[in-house]
DNA sequence: TGCACTTTTTGATTTATGTCAAAAATAGCC
DNA sequence: GGCTATTTTTGACATAAATCAAAAAGTGCA
């Protein structure tokens, strides 16, 4: 699985620590459409997309649906608000295409990082990856337009626009779908 | 310090560890108006403000300073997007007020993780911290109006409000600084 | 105390984006 | 291959927030 040679690309791993991981992360298959976490429902697992899509995404007070983020492939995932804080998670997840997930309960990578420091590395890169990204969005939301965000989008994840629904891909960049249906259809950009 | 309190509270340390913390972490006193860090720098040290209030900022397109965000009393500070990939920074930080923090050298902090285990720990709980806000802010700055926006700042940091000039929140806000002063003169909220 | 300087507020107008509604296009399926 | 069901586009109109400009309020200091 790809899982091994990322993270040996973050930090080297041993062969004896590389079994280990394998071992503890469960191989999930998931059809399209396939929710795989409902909000109020808690995530105590770290995953990493081997193939397929997911979708995070909450119900605003007005019961509108909002994706807050796409996972794509080779990319690690969580419900974060649930996941870190062990608490019932606001968002919900599914799958938008059928996928291929490898699941870690916590409990078995907090004791796999106590054991092995090289792990603890890794982990602290991936959350550092999360938060550079996340960043950026926040920039991004606090003073482009709709349209700067839009060609950022098509930048750093171009194929969300094929593989994901008008809708969600609009909701993602906090606009309604039929702005961003127009912003497409503009010659200019 | 109260540094020390707020670690022992993420994961409790012994004593020789705190003195090792003590040590390492420099004092800065830091006159109101202060630039600490500019656009450009690298930045290589993590920060904790003991006292005082700092403001991260960066230019956009059109040359116009936009706030990243405020650190406040008793909060962890750091350039991410310099320290974590030991790369120039896009971001500013200047003291809004007279403060006072204590520094430590990136190199010092990873000698010291590896070579304390508790310490791994209460670098990822931070991590965990400024991640989970940060998606706070993004639902935030997704789908709620400027009103909201505020309302939700007066909640979580009622005193940036005094302590702020109005366009600095502004701009955090994402809005303009006319906006928000029409805001604040809404008798409903 | 008064004067310059900065910050905040107010006003008039414009613009980007939202809303609601319906038509067009696309996809799924018997 | 034709027929729903879903998704996307288009249109008309409404609205929140931006922009530009100037007045008012607040602050620092000689």
């Amino acid at each position: 699985m790809n899982l091994i040679s990322i993270l040996n690309n973050i930090a080297p791993l041993s062969t004896e620590v590389q079994q280990e991981i394998i071992g503890l992360f469960k191989k999930e298959c998931l059809p399209k459409h396939h929710l795989l976490h409902r909000n109020g429902d808690l995530c105590n697992k770290l995953y990493f997309v081997e193939k397929g899509l997911l979708r995070i995404f909450y119900y605003n007070d007005l019961g509108k649906d909002i994706t807050y983020r796409f996972q794509e492939e080779n990319q690690f995932h969580t419900v974060i608000d649930s996941y870190f804080q062990q608490k019932p998670s606001l968002y919900n997840v599914e799958a938008l295409e059928d996928s291929i997930l490898y699941s870690m309960p916590l409990s078995d990578l907090d004791k796999l990082r106590e054991k092995h420091l090289s792990l603890q590395k890794v982990y602290i890169f991936v959350l550092q990856h999360f938060l550079l990204e996340n960043s950026e969005r926040i920039t991004a939301l606090q003073f482009h337009s709709a349209q700067e965000r839009y060609n950022t989008l098509m930048e750093k994840q171009p194929l969300i626009i094929q593989r994901a629904p008008l809708g969600h891909i609009a909701s993602y960049l906090g606009i309604t779908q039929e702005t961003l249906s127009r912003i497409r259809s503009r010659i200019y950009s």
